[in-house]
RNA sequence: GGCGCGGUACCCAAGUGGUAAGGGAGAGGUCUGCAAAACCUUUAUGCGCCGGUUCGAUCCCGGCCCGCGCCUCCA
């Protein structure tokens, strides 16, 4: 099964595999750590996270570089601003950024470099679009890229830049350069500012040359993969292509992987809007982070998603369908096979799982189509819950229908339940650094109940049932719900469930 | 202005040249002390509008309307 992914550099879908090695080396532009990151940026990440979670799925191991921001102009400005070093700053929302990765499930790449660790790189790299006649510096320290070196620019975006080299936009602080497209590959300190003494002068790099410099340190001069979110196609991913073009001669990512923005409410998220929104806000507000991620993933990488509250509780309801499901058919104590008398019913059976499994596979290979393949698992859910029903599953089935909700959760992951627990560290996180003001009151009340307290409850619940006291029954209930627990009778006794 | 994407039921959202997946919500039913869960039934003669190609178009082509993105470091 090979996965077909869309290639902006051909505009086609294009099948995605290792050219050598066996191993897809892909890199993914990864986060400035200069504020809390929100969901349009977790969008990113989540989707490149379902596209690695599935080539492993198909056999396919991965070498993932994702890098780390972690000097750039935000960064010298958010840290002055706050009083606090540069350091001590970055690795506060380096640590912020990765707790949210983890609330939402996003595996980690393999390689996690960072800008300030690799300037040497950086500088050589300089030194050779320098020597190669395409970089040059001027009177301030800057070191620009020159366009007119790389003649195939705009190759990515389709941009055809011939007509608006020298246009009448030049941006006044830039006058020193030859060409106002130029761009810059270094740039040099003002006074006070974070630098490092290097061969080509006193500076910083520039973000366009970080992606070049450790994508190439980790993954070689050409490499598989390309990702990120869809703003970075311009400038920055044709920046990356002609500095590394250019130094290497080789082609440079042989496939370019771009996420489309999301709309929160049908608006471009913003915070004048009032509709930005980081993780951390809607833990607070008592979204799951499960109920995060099927929303993010849902919706396929190239489609424009509408992130809204109503999509958030639509996921949560998908999730316990799910979540139910899964333990059905784990809990239950099927019929042995060998009892199963008719074959007729067999066959069907096996037909309903073997059709959703590969309706998922078929899904995700074509150009990771999340929402097929999300349907076709609840299509197998809805049939074996019908067939469970009629007591025609046996223990075989129920084995072979959780194969197939394992292979979709090593992709969606949204199974196993840890959103209390990222609740948690969430509310931790607001307590600690005063912002309860962001905390739903009624998140606070849930938890704070135990599961003992409800066990208590519970039990208190089933004693008044047995007595057939079902006022006290149901005040208990009524209770319990008020604080998001429901309970479900069932022959086999009460379960519970936080909402 | 240049380049690009999209408009599918109450909401979200797949999809195909031959007559509309899936999820959520709603309504009715089975089950239950009542609920919940699960299941069944039900909700687009219709896929922005107008032409064209075709035996046949939601899907192909043209035009129009609307929404959105990128076009100076926002994922």
């Amino acid at each position: 099964m090979t996965l077909r992914l869309f290639n902006t550099l051909t505009g086609q879908v294009e099948p995605l595999t290792p050219s050598e090695g066996g191993v897809l080396r892909m890199y993914a532009c990864g986060p400035t750590v200069y504020d809390y990151g929100h969901i349009g940026n977790f969008r990113t990440f989540l989707e490149v996270d379902v596209l690695r979670r599935f080539l492993r799925l198909t056999g396919v191991p991965v070498r993932h570089v994702m890098n780390i921001t972690d000097v750039d102009d935000k960064i010298i400005r958010n840290a002055a601003a706050a009083g606090m070093a540069i350091g001590a700053y970055t690795a506060k929302y380096e640590q912020a950024f990765f707790e949210d990765l983890d609330a939402l499930k996003v595996e980690r790449p393999e390689v996690l470099p960072h800008a300030t660790e690799h300037i040497g790189k950086m500088v050589e790299l300089v030194q050779k679009l320098e020597a190669a006649g395409a970089a040059y510096k001027t009177e301030d320290g800057s070191w620009y890229f020159r366009l007119s070196a790389f003649p195939s620019y705009g190759k990515l975006s389709k941009k055809d830049l011939s007509g608006m080299e020298d246009g009448a936009r030049v941006d006044v602080d830039e006058y020193e350069k030859d060409s106002a497209r130029d761009f810059a590959v270094w740039k040099s300190a003002k006074p006070g500012e974070m630098a490092w003494d290097t061969a080509i002068g006193r500076g910083r790099p520039g973000w366009h040359l970080e992606c070049s410099a450790m994508s190439m340190e980790y993954l070689g001069e050409s490499f598989d993969l390309h990702a990120g979110g869809e703003d970075l196609m311009f400038p920055h991913h044709e920046n990356e292509i002609a500095q590394s073009e250019t130094a290497t001669h080789k082609p440079f990512a042989r496939h370019w992987m771009h996420v489309r923005f999301l709309l929160v409410e049908g608006k471009k998220m913003s915070k004048s809007e009032g509709n930005f929104f980081t993780l951390r806000d809607l833990l607070l507000k008592g979204y799951k982070a499960s109920a995060i991620r099927l929303a993010l993933i849902s919706v396929p990488y190239r489609h424009q998603l509408n992130f809204t509250f109503d999509g958030l509780t639509e996921a949560t309801s998908a999730i316990n369908r799910l979540r139910t499901f899964h333990e059905r058919l784990k809990n239950t104590a099927w019929p042995k096979s060998a009892m199963r008398g008719s074959v007729g019913a067999d066959e069907e059976i096996s037909q309903i799982i073997a059709t959703a499994k590969s309706d998922f596979f078929n899904a995700l290979s074509n150009d990771l189509n999340t929402a097929e393949a999300r349907a076709a698992v609840f299509e197998m859910v809805r049939k074996i819950n019908t067939i469970a029903d009629s007591g025609r599953l046996f223990e075989s089935d129920a084995r072979a229908a959780l194969a197939v909700l394992a292979d979709f959760d090593a992709v969606f992951d949204v199974i196993r339940d840890d959103d209390r627990e990222c609740t948690r560290r969430a509310l931790d996180w607001a307590q600690a650094s005063g912002r309860m003001d962001l905390i739903d009151e009624g998140v606070l009340a849930a938890a704070h109940l135990s599961d003992e307290a409800i066990e208590t409850l519970v039990a208190e619940r089933t004693q008044a049932k047995r007595q057939r006291n079902f006022a006290r029954a149901d005040e208990i209930r009524n209770q319990l719900a008020s604080k998001g627990v429901v309970l479900e009778d069932s022959k086999d006794g009460v379960r519970w469930k936080r909402k």
